[in-house]
DNA sequence: GATGCCATGTGAAATGGTGCACAAGCGCCT
DNA sequence: AGGCGCTTGTGCACCATTTCACATGGCATC
């Protein structure tokens, strides 16, 4: 039974609508920045680059409640997106793999900016360990569990190349790792208590590549019979 | 009337399975490359990570047929793939922004292996402009349209802080760039017949950070009562 | 040449997400 | 106090995508 003075049972939130939490937050928190106090769904709608019903469902699924006839309280609904994703809790991450990749996320502002300072760095490569890059220390794989085990990071960053990559999948899964986000061009597979997301340069470029060969395929074709 | 003989019509193929098609290429090179010639629709799609419906019914729009029985001929489906993916033409590209992730950016290999060599670097920075960058040299964002012209490049990889991202799309789309990629974690507008992507590194580590803290919820609510 | 095995190709149902359209409700103004 | 305009909240229909299930058809073996 449910204590109505408990935590309420949370009904989950769609994956769409997950995804667009960060997108709004980073809106909101520019409007609230200039010192905005409320927003209808039609503005944050053009913010974030969605429709606006889209916005008003996706606020419903948070609970998050506007007021008729005025609109949501900015930063209320920042205060809810922000205990949607992750309740506030800022979160550690150790980045595997040093290479230039690797590099460049060390040293990402924006993952500081959205509660996700960089715990560690990981390499195997011994030209690597024990340098400094962007103040953190390289340690090398073996001290993965230790890391992970002294800072209480759960999130997981495989920033090495392809070939490496289940390998890096693995260790940080051995380690407690819970989430990971792998940036090499691979698919790799993770046990189903594992979140894993997949950012993919190369294939970002094929996509756009797609578009662009169909369109001038379309205008050929245009040209030919009109 | 469509000639037989002639360009067939093309029907669009799906957004989701285009999505795909570059993750099918890498696997089915990878199996060229170890000498297999044949391959099964279920295992291409356990080295996809998708279901193996999936794959028949992506190779179907592909018009990539293969044979009852036996299964797909991994060279003619790794041509297959790579003409609907730009024809097999190779897209230089243009990268905005020589920051951290601009800088890492233009010497990712993935670029050029996957068709998309870098054809310049440009930044607004005096202080960088005029710098080399793994082999590349930083030119000024006056440059922009002669580089476009001069390297016939149509891609175009935004790598700038958010607050110049909008502005550097811009440029890209006055120079003639008809495909963007977005790294800067804000929202841009482009022209319909510009086709943009937007890759969010915080903005993924945000969803993960939703599901974990789901995670968390559930296991606490499962103790109490379970 | 016939038969059995095996993997493709596809109709159809299920699923997930989007967007319209409108009823409901809140606050302001008179 | 009452009415009006504005915006939320949501039922519903539409669309894209996934997945199942099975008929179809090629290849090897006998």
């Amino acid at each position: 039974m449910v204590n109505a003075a408990g935590p309420r049972h949370y009904e989950p939130i769609p994956d769409a609508t997950v995804a667009r939490l960060p997108v709004y937050l980073r809106g909101l928190v520019e409007l609230s920045d200039d010192g905005v106090a409320t927003v209808s769904s039609v503005i944050l709608a053009s913010l974030a680059g969605v429709n606006a019903a889209n916005v008003r469902k996706d606020m419903s699924y948070l609970h998050a409640h506007g007021t008729r006839g005025v609109g949501y309280d900015v930063d209320h609904l920042i205060g809810e997106i922000s205990l949607a994703l992750g309740g506030g809790v800022s979160s550690p991450v150790v980045i595997i793999g040093v290479g230039n990749l690797g590099r460049a996320l060390s040293r990402y502002d924006g993952f500081v900016a959205g509660g996700f300072p960089v715990a560690g760095l990981v390499d195997v490569d011994p030209a690597v360990v024990g340098r400094k890059v962007a103040g953190n220390l390289v340690r090398p794989v073996e001290d993965l569990d230790d890391l992970v085990v002294e800072t209480g990071c759960t999130v997981g960053i495989v920033a090495t190349p392809a070939a490496a990559a289940q390998a890096a999948v693995d260790s940080l899964v051995a380690s407690g790792v819970t989430s990971i986000l792998n940036f090499a061009p691979t698919v790799v597979t993770v046990p189903d208590r594992v979140d894993l997301r997949q950012v993919d340069l190369a294939t970002e470029l094929q996509i756009l590549g797609y578009h662009q060969h169909h369109r001038a395929v379309e205008e050929r074709s245009d040209r030919a019979t009109g």
